[in-house]
DNA sequence: CGGTATCCTAGTAGATACTG
DNA sequence: CAGTATCTACTAGGATACCG
């Protein structure tokens, strides 16, 4: 974990890589951009756009908000009721991240989505 | 594999995840962007930055390098001379890609770099 | 509703040795 | 020089069951 921790110094690159590893993260990040989302929600936005694919079990996504809240991405917020209430919502710098998200989709969307995309790799 | 290749279609985000797997890809690609290099010579490329930590198997940066090709990201070209030549560049899908690792570098050089990331956690 | 606790499997990266 | 072959350790992710 030290060893981890001055690659991340070292490193914006690689910390990033760290940051976001994980199946859902980038799109955890993307998907509270419009607001705040309950764990639920959260949980049925990520089966949108996965085509028919299965659901994330509540292990791996409690993992995944988990690591980032503590990358200071999101935040957690319990109300505290029965049945219990949870939102997540982005931080300020889960705002500022989403533009990089955005380029990342844009570059996906050009190049990545399209049977052009093969077309793309001579060269 | 083609339950992946769906993915792809319904998510740029997914896709690029994908793509960008592996823990030296982004990196690989960036130290390129100024050109071609031969094989030992992105090998020790990696080794700057790293921290001290141990450098890149073969077998990992041989992997990630035909990922990489595979994905038309770079391109690998082989002198066929003795001692063995071999460069690899970035394709023109490649060098649209590096402004996307440009905004992730700004972006992690401001919040990820600094001990000041963690301040910004606070919302 | 919003999680945890266990168990399991597949894939990723590292060590090491060897080759055209 | 630029890889491949083999083997091992670790971990991310999924299945399933249960809890406050």
């Amino acid at each position: 974990m030290a060893k981890a921790k001055s690659a991340l110094r070292s490193c914006p690159v690689a910390a990033f890589q760290k940051m976001i590893s994980g199946k859902y993260k980038l799109r955890i990040v993307w998907d509270l951009k419009d607001g705040p989302r309950r764990y639920g929600e959260i949980r049925s936005g990520l089966l949108r756009g996965a085509a028919g694919s299965a659901e994330i079990t509540p292990r791996v996504l409690s993992r995944e908000l988990k690591a980032l809240t503590e990358s200071g991405l999101i935040d957690r917020r319990d109300f505290g009721v029965v049945p219990p209430k949870v939102e997540y919502r982005l931080t300020r710098k889960g705002r500022s991240f989403v533009p990089v998200i955005s380029a990342i989709r844009d570059w996906g969307e050009r190049h990545l989505s399209e049977p052009a995309a093969l077309a793309d790799a001579a060269e």
